[in-house]
DNA sequence: CCTATAAAGTTCAGGCTTAAAGCAACGGGT
DNA sequence: ACCCGTTGCTTTAAGCCTGAACTTTATAGG
């Protein structure tokens, strides 16, 4: 998943003669999945470091402090692009910690609304805060303008893929 | 990690009047997070469902394949960005289903040599061919220019982010 | 040769993640 | 009221993944 793994092209995988492969498509995604693992590894690395808490803990709770009235176990696990099982236990953690809150949901015995505890709610302001800097460190050497070219291309894509997925009936 | 829950900014989230907040680093970083996952998600699903192969086994074998010569365990680390312990544990499994081969490293005795078995180069040519067009599919809707940009502007975001780990003291 | 340091892999505990199966509650149709 | 398909969540087995401690081998300096 590193550039070294891809670009040294040798003869047998030369991909100019070929008519209509989709290297580049691919060397595209691999590209993608490298510069995401980059990042997401320092992430981790600086969470775990100087707040002591993982990389998926704090996503979850990021969802949480978006939505003060809480959220279902269903619409987390939406958020997150994760399992529904996933988000179970890694609520069923936090909560345990101490940084959220289950109670039952209003007109439907089967959810849960889930929710920052106040003290989840202050140990996140001061994770987020750290962490926007250092996102913002990473993706300094961008322009702004780079960076809106960025965030529209990577928007596309997002569809596109979206297309492709409901297209093959993954329904 | 979805767009409809970075995007509805509420009075709360507002980002126009504050002078240098980095609200839009922030947006970039779950935009290219969720598109990630949303392709990664999917070819997952595809993956299983007509070669009843894992992602992280194919990426391996992908890695093995670019080199006949073979690859040792901490080259194989370095290249799929994760920990040493796991890939020991992937190519445990890849042996035992047939698909690799370790053989002792020449001149070091600590190292190993993982190669792609016959069946393994076999079964992952295969693969790897409808891979590629999975891909060309959910990359299909951008054009070759916008790939080619989106390919040097997450180049700069890569080169940026190991620029701002290894400045942190990472080592 | 001897020692110190580093490197290659393994092992371990703990946590993350999925897919699949299962349970309880909802809601529409009859 | 009853059935039935759906939804919300949990559970389980298996696999993935990390960070840290550990073993073995290599390498450099005396």
């Amino acid at each position: 998943m590193n550039d070294a793994a891809v670009l040294p092209l040798d003869a047998e995988t030369k991909v100019i003669e070929r008519p209509s492969d989709h290297k580049d498509e691919l060397r595209l995604w691999l590209r993608l999945f490298s510069c995401k693992m980059l990042i997401e590894n320092e992430i981790r690395r600086r969470l775990r470091d100087n707040f002591e808490i993982t990389l998926p803990r704090f996503d979850l709770m990021a969802q949480l402090d978006k939505t003060p009235a809480g959220m279902k176990l269903g619409e987390l696990s939406q958020r997150l692009m994760v399992s529904n099982g996933n988000i179970t236990g890694l609520v069923d953690r936090l909560v345990e910690q101490g940084l959220l809150d289950r109670q039952p949901a209003p007109n439907d015995r089967r959810a849960q609304l889930v929710k920052l505890t106040a003290e989840g709610r202050r140990s996140f302001r001061a994770m987020a805060a750290s962490h926007e800097a250092w996102i913002a460190e990473i993706f300094g050497d961008l322009t702004a303008s780079e960076r809106e070219v960025l965030m529209r291309l990577l928007g596309k894509a997002k569809d596109a893929a979206r297309a492709a997925i409901t297209d093959s009936g993954k329904g």
